[in-house]
DNA sequence: GGGCATGCTGTGAGCACGCTGAGCCGGGAG
DNA sequence: CTCCCGGCTCAGCGTGCTCACAGCATGCCC
């Protein structure tokens, strides 16, 4: 199990990795906010160990990064601050879990434990160009608040789109992955769904999320247009 | 696994190669421009940590050069300055990732991991000569902050002369590679398309990109004019 | 400078491409 | 069976892209 521990107070972090080494974690360290970032980016963690005070770039920020990123390693915040109100932010900003300083160790190992035997934390697969989201798992899209229907197809399609926001898509790429097997429909299925889909997500909001590259395909703008 | 890291602080690389022998790489060194891009053509390394400012020829060229000659080994750019322009421009031209000094040793290792582990490049990403961007997947053009609107035709034609920017191209060759198949096309239909593209791309800007070469063809200056 | 060759560009015709309304078909529910 | 809904095809229409043409500008050679 490989972990990262970032935190500025060298003493406090060298000891936290002895321990946590003792008990069989392959540990990596970090002092500073962007440090931690570049490494939890990079670095394949089952777990971050993360103070909210650091240099450079705050806990929060790091994890909202990693977040935005759709990086979905298990973080656990430390923080000596014991507020009610700071404690929901970090878990509002995509913490998994939290621990005031001063800690017991044996606390902390615990959650560690905890975090990762819930294993693969649940991840908010949502898909999202600006305010347009798509939800996998409960099949529904949203334009900013409003609930839109979609058939299969249509939810197919956008699904794919977004999957690929900000790129071309040719209509022989969505006949094959969205249409599956079958090479032999027609091209112009996909202008009528994109027809549809514009109909339902565009038009309504004054919007123009699916742009048309004439003789190369589609492109759904990264920002929901 | 082998590397080659070239910069001209001879201390800095010395202690660079040290380290990173320590955890298990093959290092050679190089400390200008000239020799860097003769060692990368030769030597078959997995990695390359690259300054930017190099005696001779720096980074950026070396890149470009290599990337020129379709040579696609991963390349880690190390530059003092840290403002976002140059970042942009060093993955414009082809590096595959980016590393401002001063640089946390860690962090060094754990991109180049990255970019091993990431195995062969993908293509370049981006075209680009001086301002002037061109991104096959988007297919978007940009001169400098402004997106450029292109017809099919003007998108190929501009991609070609861009893949070999600085070379003189001649009309049969764009109409063999940029017209396809068609052979009984007006070679002046180039030259209509050349004027499109000036229109577009340099008029309005005050640029001169793309010169004629009587009797011989254009050429795109690879500072995008 | 005269004359020829080469390249530039305004105009317009043809047509390929994409959009959309209408309708057919098949499956599931009532 | 009938109705309804979703998926898809079809055909007509509009747009704007492509390119040929022709006249003009520019460069080159004698």
């Amino acid at each position: 199990m490989r972990l990262l521990v970032v935190d500025d107070e060298v003493r406090l972090a060298r000891a936290l990795a002895e321990g946590l080494q003792a008990d069989g974690f392959a540990v990596d360290l970090a002092h500073t906010g962007p440090d931690g970032l570049e490494l939890a980016r990079v670095g394949e963690y089952d777990a971050v160990v993360l103070d909210v005070l650091l240099p450079g770039l705050s806990g929060y920020r790091v994890v909202s990064a990693l977040r935005a990123e759709r990086n979905w390693v298990p973080v656990l915040m430390l923080s000596a601050k014991d507020g009610e109100y700071d404690q929901a932010d970090g878990l509002d900003l995509g913490a998994d879990d939290y621990l005031t300083k001063p800690f017991s160790y044996v606390v902390l190992v615990a959650r560690l434990r905890a975090l990762l035997r819930r294993g693969v934390r649940e991840r908010p697969v949502v898909l999202a160009a600006g305010d347009l989201r798509l939800d996998p798992a409960s099949r529904r899209v949203r334009r900013g608040d409003a609930d839109v229907a979609l058939t299969t197809r249509e939810f197919a399609l956008l699904e794919y789109l977004l999957r690929h926001a900000g790129r071309v898509v040719s209509k022989t790429e969505l006949l094959d992955h969205v249409w599956d097997a079958a090479e032999d429909t027609d091209p112009n299925a996909v202008e009528v769904y994109v027809s549809y889909l514009r109909r339902k997500l565009d038009a309504p909001f004054g919007r123009h999320a699916l742009e048309t590259v004439r003789g190369a395909g589609y492109r759904l703008a990264p920002d929901g247009g």
